[in-house]
DNA sequence: CGGACAAGCTGA
DNA sequence: CAGCTTGTCCGG
C-alpha cells in the first residue's frame, strides 16, 4: 500500500492542496512539513506537505495521482504547519502560504547540522522571573532601561529558548551577549539549519515567531509593545499573538517582556497572576529623564514651538539635540498677522500651508494661489503649525549653531551637526544624542488613533533608551501618558485604556479589521452582517468590527474577493 | 500564479 | 476568418 502526500503549493493566488504519491524511494523522507517539488497543471512547484496517509484515504484514485518529484529538504514542524492553518484564520489570510513561508528556511537544507548545546549553567534568576517560567509564563513589565539578559539566561537554563526581539540588530546584540556566557545560538533568518539542528537559544526578528526550535523549552518576546513585531502587509499577522498560541500548543511557559506592556498582552498573557514587575522604586529608577515643557500659558498668538527650555539646550554646544516633530514641508497651517483669520483654500476651505514656492496650496484638492490673506488681502502670516523643513530653519537661528535634518528620503548618516531634526522616523536613525525634544507631543498623544496612548508611551520608552533626557512640549501635561512617563508607572496608562476600550469594544475586547482600495465597497457588502458590523466609506476605507477574532477572521474568509483587485485587508491594523 | 481554452475584437 | 487580446477556469 503506496504512502500519499498532501502538499500545500507554494504559489500565490492558490489556496489548495493537492495529493501525490511518495514513491518508494523518497518515503522515509518525506514527513509533515518536508518542502517538496511536485508537478502542478503542466509546471513544476515547490510546496510543504502537510499530511502524509495511506493511498486508501485519499479522495483521488492512487492511479491518477502524480509522483512527488523531488524532495527539497527540512521544512517546519507539525506544529508549525497547525499553527499556519490558526494564523489564516486569526488574520483572515487567504491561505496559509504567506505563514509557511516565514516558517521556511530561505534556501534548500538537505543535512541538519548536529545539535550545539551547552549544558545550561545555573544563572542568577530574579524570584520573579524564576517564578513566571515555573507558574506557566506571564506578562513581565521592566523599565525602559533594564537588562533583560538575566531574563534570557534564566529561561534558556530550563531547556530551548525561542526569542523574538523587534529588529534583526536587536538580535545579533543579545545572540553575541548569549554565546559571550557560553550558550549556543541561532540568529534567524540566517541560521536556519542550526535553530532546526537543535541550539540553546533561538533568536530573531518577527519572523522567528515562526521559527524551528528543537524541544522548545519557553518562549520570551522582547519589547512586545513594539509595533515592529506586526508585519505591514497582509496578513498582518503579529508575532506576539503567534508566539503566546505557539507556547499554547506546545505547552510550554511564554514570557512576554515590555517597559509598557500592551493591553493586548496583559489580557492574553497575564493570567491571575497580572502583570509581574520589579519593587516600584526599582522600576521608576529605570526610567529615563523626562522633562515637561507646559505650553499652556504661552500667547496664542506668539506660540512658538521653541520654548525657553528647548532653546536652553539647543545653545548648550555641550549637548547633542535632536528633535522630532511631523510635519514634513515648510508649513501646514497658517494665520493671517493682520486679521487674524485662518488661511483657508478658497474652493473647499482645508487649511492650507505655503508651499516651497511661497504659494498657498490646498492639500485637499490641490489648487493654489498667491501667498494673500483671502479675508483682508495681506500677506504676513502666523506660522501655527510648521514643518520640518521650515523648522530647521528657525532652530537654526535660535541654536546660533548648524542644525542638520534627518531626512527618510537619505541612506546614509544624516550630516554632522550638534542639533538634528526630523519626523518621528528621525527617531530610529537619529545619531547617538544628550536630549530628545519631541516639539508637538499631543500630535502624538491625542492622534485619532484607538492605540494613539500606547504609541505614545513607546516613543517615550524608545527615545530615553537613546538619550538620557526626554523632553516633551505639550499643551496636556496631565495627561495619562505624561503622567505614566513621569511616575515610571505605565498602569496610569493600562487602567484608562482598558475602561475605554471595554466600553468601546475595541482590541482586546472586540476584534475589528480595516478594509480599503478597489472592491472594497463591493467586499463589505458581501459579508456576513449577522457576525460583523461595517462602518465607514469608500473614501476613508471601511472598518469591520466583530466580537472576537475568530468571527471576524472566518466573516472575512468567506467572502470571495474580486479577482484582480487592489482589495487590502488589514485585521488589528496598528494605526486606526 | 500561470497555462489552456473560449469568447470577443479587428482588419483585409 | 486568421490573428490577436481579454476573460474565466483550474490544477491531484
Amino acid at each position: 500500500m503506496g504512502a500519499v502526500a498532501r502538499v500545500l503549493p507554494n504559489v500565490a493566488g492558490l489556496d489548495k492542496q493537492f495529493d501525490y504519491s511518495v514513491p518508494d524511494a523518497l518515503v522515509d523522507r518525506v514527513q509533515v512539513g518536508t518542502i517538496v517539488r511536485v508537478e502542478l497543471h503542466g509546471r513544476r512547484v515547490g510546496g510543504w506537505v502537510t499530511a502524509v496517509f495511506d493511498a486508501a484515504r485519499s479522495a483521488v484514485a492512487s492511479d491518477s495521482l502524480k509522483p512527488v518529484a523531488k524532495v527539497t529538504g527540512h521544512g517546519p514542524d507539525a506544529l508549525l504547519i497547525e499553527l499556519a492553518g490558526w494564523a489564516a484564520e486569526r488574520w483572515a489570510a487567504k491561505g496559509a502560504r504567506p505563514f509557511l513561508v516565514a516558517a521556511s528556511p530561505d534556501r534548500a537544507i538537505t543535512a541538519l547540522p548536529a545539535p550545539r548545546r551547552t549544558a545550561a549553567d545555573p544563572q542568577p534568576a530574579s524570584p520573579a522571573t524564576r517564578d513566571l517560567l515555573a507558574g506557566g509564563g506571564g506578562v513581565l513589565r521592566l523599565p525602559p532601561m533594564a537588562d533583560v539578559l538575566p531574563v534570557l539566561l534564566a529561561a534558556a537554563a530550563r531547556g530551548a529558548l525561542l526569542v523574538v526581539v523587534p529588529t534583526v540588530h536587536d538580535a545579533r546584540r543579545y545572540a553575541g551577549r548569549l554565546r559571550d556566557v557560553g550558550a549556543t545560538t541561532a540568529v534567524m533568518p540566517d541560521e536556519w539549519a542550526h535553530a532546526a539542528g537543535g541550539v540553546d537559544v533561538v533568536i530573531g526578528p518577527r519572523s522567528a515567531a515562526w521559527a524551528p526550535c528543537v524541544d522548545l523549552a519557553s518562549a520570551i518576546v522582547v519589547d512586545e509593545h513594539d509595533e515592529a513585531l506586526q508585519e505591514e502587509g497582509s496578513p498582518t499577522w503579529h508575532a506576539r499573538d503567534v508566539v503566546v498560541e505557539r507556547c499554547r500548543r506546545a505547552g510550554v511557559p511564554c514570557v512576554l517582556v515590555s517597559p509598557i506592556p500592551s493591553l493586548v498582552a496583559i489580557e492574553t498573557a497575564a493570567g491571575d497572576r497580572g502583570v509581574v514587575h520589579p519593587p516600584r522604586e526599582r522600576e521608576r529608577a529605570g526610567w529615563p529623564r523626562l522633562t515637561v515643557v507646559d505650553r499652556t500659558d504661552e500667547d496664542p498668538w506668539k506660540r512658538s514651538l521653541l520654548t525657553s527650555p528647548l532653546i536652553e539646550r539647543i545653545r548648550n554646544r555641550d549637548l547633542t539635540v535632536v528633535c522630532i516633530s511631523n510635519i514634513t514641508g515648510r508649513a501646514r497651517v497658517l494665520a493671517c498677522r493682520a486679521c487674524r483669520s485662518l488661511i483657508r483654500c478658497e474652493r473647499c476651505d482645508a487649511a492650507v500651508g505655503l508651499s516651497a514656492d511661497n504659494r498657498l496650496a490646498c492639500r485637499r484638492c490641490g489648487i493654489d494661489r498667491p501667498p494673500v490673506c483671502q479675508a483682508c488681502g495681506a500677506s504676513r502670516f502666523a506660522n501655527l503649525r510648521p514643518g520640518v523643513t521650515r523648522l530647521r530653519e528657525e532652530l537654526e537661528a535660535a541654536a546660533a549653531r548648524p542644525v542638520a535634518e534627518i531626512s527618510t528620503r537619505d541612506t546614509g548618516p544624516p550630516a554632522a551637526a550638534g542639533v538634528y531634526i526630523g519626523t518621528e522616523a528621525a527617531l530610529y536613525r537619529a545619531p547617538a544624542s544628550d536630549v530628545i525634544a519631541f516639539l508637538e507631543f499631543d500630535s502624538e498623544m491625542l492622534a485619532p488613533r484607538f492605540r494613539a496612548a500606547e504609541q505614545a508611551l513607546a516613543l517615550i520608552v524608545r527615545a530615553g533608551r537613546r538619550a538620557p533626557e526626554v523632553l516633551i512640549q505639550t499643551f496636556s501635561p496631565d495627561h495619562d501618558v505624561v503622567r505614566a512617563a513621569t511616575s515610571g508607572d505605565p498602569d496610569i496608562v493600562v487602567t484608562a485604556e482598558r475602561a475605554r476600550r471595554r466600553m468601546l469594544g475595541l482590541p482586546p475586547y472586540g476584534a475589528l479589521a480595516a478594509v480599503s482600495g478597489a472592491g472594497a465597497a463591493d467586499f463589505v457588502e458581501q459579508i456576513d452582517r449577522g457576525v460583523v458590523d461595517v462602518g465607514g466609506d469608500e473614501a476613508t476605507g471601511y472598518v469591520v468590527r466583530a466580537a472576537e477574532w475568530f468571527a471576524l477572521g472566518r466573516a472575512l474568509r468567506a467572502v470571495d474577493r474580486p479577482k484582480g483587485s487592489r482589495l487590502r485587508v488589514a485585521v488589528d491594523p496598528p494605526r486606526i
